[in-house]
DNA sequence: GATGAATGAGAATTCATTCAT
DNA sequence: TATGAATGAATTCTCATTCAT
């Protein structure tokens, strides 16, 4: 049943779209107040699992959350994934904002700036959208295919801007692809995870270790691997 | 009658041990189908969540793979964390092998053949038990204190035995264990992950990865941070 | 406000009649546009069912296939059975013309043609509208009232028409109307169901299916019973 | 999960066997308390739907007559058509008694007798069983596969009797099988249907039903089709 | 040591139905 | 007339867990 739907229904987002409009998960044209909720739901749910694990977020939970019931939860997502795909999906527009550093040119004069800035924004974002993101990784790395394809389309213009600088400051480096993965990989897992964990109490804080990033970025590019 | 034996329980691995001499949930020190059958549900648990993620693995799914009934599953493990624990801790034994590396001197003429060295045997443990790994690492960010614990434990020497190796190479490095940490991230990410996922289809081999991690010490032990 | 009304329901159909005008269930006098919404529901409900069961057919699947809202729905009709019946009461006029051949006088010498003519003419209604008729006796079947004085109501001038040709035929019959009842319960049946289900892949046709009903009346309007 | 089960799985019963073994849906052998626990909910499922549809039984009200929980019903069965169908195979059993009658020879000299005799222990054993082979036709009827070859394995036999019967005792009969099927068709139905729906209230017993079957089965078989 | 059997508790999900616009 | 929106109330279904044998 609802299977006419089936062929609108955006292969990645999940999302039922005519036209501009946005329907619900009942066929209806999304209007004011059925936008209002979806967002609301959307919003408990990050609140709920800022905390605890997503692993056992439930539907009921986000209802309550919500001051909602779960028929209405199953108005506008299918299940738990649904919503947290929604909320990744938002995040992931902030993003957007980091190829801006990316498209400027990088010299040597302002290699020291542009890394720099580079790091801090990437930080920053991740900063404030932690949750979506972790969970944006987690389940693309536990195979998850519609979140591990949306995290391709999101880090590809990224990596690949990277790998053009690399090339650009090292015409030598044989294989400006993995090592600029390899610096990458780590500031999107530092960034997200609590670092905290990482060496136990005290030694560490977050500023330390974008300094660190960003010194790491700048042996690779200004320096260049050992040939 | 389990109360007694509660001051003999370890701590972190949940474990009840007398003396030497294992015992099982009910007190029953093990023989040796006792201990022919604990393994096998650990096995089975592992193959189980190869593939897929381990959020949705259930005591009879494992009980059914290994064979056996849910009742038997209980005798050994108080619950699916407990088995998936276990399999952590047994895997954990193959990184002692690491600080044999670690523990011989590192020189400007043998860095390049001991980076090398390390990385590899690093990667090869981590290939051998990701599915191991990556719980621990899965569990341990996203707060989980028993495995925060034992991974802490865990990584504590190797990170400080690299940290010195900087640390000797690079006397004027201003964070060692910072830059230490953002590559050692970086590796055991790359270690874990399904890395095909990271660029899409092809452009990357393992080998290249490694290869990348291996330049990024050297950089950073032979030619150190851009001051 | 509906109270007022409730004596003008038609106990039998359910629907609201004031003089010709036919109301909806909020009590307002269909218009054009009205009655052609009513009627897409219907068709658009026995499609539904066309292939499979009735038992799951919703509210909301009628809804979404009329491509209008569960809430327009209940301007028609007040539930699924109610739009079932209205299905059911409009086939039914369709069988009035099987009357036609009854009333007409059979003698030895046209039962022959008389016969086939009312064999045919019934299994035809009935194909065309098999879902309806077929939902009738299902419902009939499982004591829903409604269904069943309809179709009383509905089948007593056949039954009782066949009777009378059988009596003036075999008037040493002792019990005419049950042996019409057997044979007209056969053509019921065999006109609404799926017959290939019956005996398997190929042996039957529905022209060789006719033709021995047609045979086994002949046989009893010609040959009468065993003594 | 549970995928390994899947291929011991009985394609029509969808009951679990492992050589004589009777496994429930947890894969666990069944014994005596277990088979106990499995009869006592088939048969209140039964009693439920004696008087009102199945077509609302759900599994709580099954699991709440039968003294059990709802997770215990689904031990023993995966759903509400799941027990249903172990009640029609169960009933169908009584069925082969049937075939004793259409295994001795039929004569002219004892064709009334043993035509009474096959109409009779026809319809008594649909009587003791007609909630369950009204289930078996209503979803057969209505295109339910597993019912549907369910009907036609157990069918088979008694209509291919039938038919060698009308072939021997009219030679001349151009289509015995489609003959057969007609009034085999019109005691399945005037069997389980509640037959005083059929013509309204007094009219009519099953004592003279019955007999106008037997007339009818008579007059095709000594009779003969009309020329 | 092993395992049938049973179940409480809770989570997911569905659907008819109402109401305000 | 039509339809978004919201929801109560069931119902289905799953699982960890316990207990007796």
């Amino acid at each position: 049943m609802l299977q006419k739907l089936a062929s609108l229904v955006c292969g990645i987002c999940g999302d039922i779209r005519v036209e501009k409009t946005l329907l619900n998960k009942h066929g209806q044209k999304m209007g004011r107040k059925g936008l209002v909720m979806r967002k609301r739901i959307m919003e408990k749910a990050l609140e709920l699992i800022r905390d605890s694990s997503y692993k056992d977020l439930t539907v009921a939970d986000v209802a309550y959350e919500a001051d909602t019931s779960t028929s209405t939860f199953y108005v506008y997502f299918t299940d738990i994934e649904d919503v947290l795909f929604a909320c990744v999906e938002e995040a992931d527009q902030d993003l957007n904002s980091i190829m801006d550093v990316l498209n400027r040119e990088w010299t040597m004069d302002n290699m020291d700036a542009m890394v720099s800035e580079f790091v801090d924004s990437y930080m920053n974002v991740w900063e404030k959208h932690s949750v979506e993101l972790r969970i944006r990784n987690q389940e693309a790395d536990q195979g998850n295919l519609r979140f591990l394809q949306f995290r391709l389309d999101s880090t590809r213009d990224i990596i690949e801007g990277l790998e053009k600088k690399v090339a650009a400051a090292q015409p030598h480096a044989k294989n400006p692809l993995s090592l600029v993965l390899v610096l990458f990989t780590a500031m999107e897992r530092l960034a997200g995870a609590n670092f905290r964990a990482m060496t136990g109490p005290t030694r560490i804080t977050r500023k330390k270790l974008n300094d660190a990033i960003k010194e790491l970025w700048m042996m690779l590019l200004v320096k260049g691997p050992s040939e």
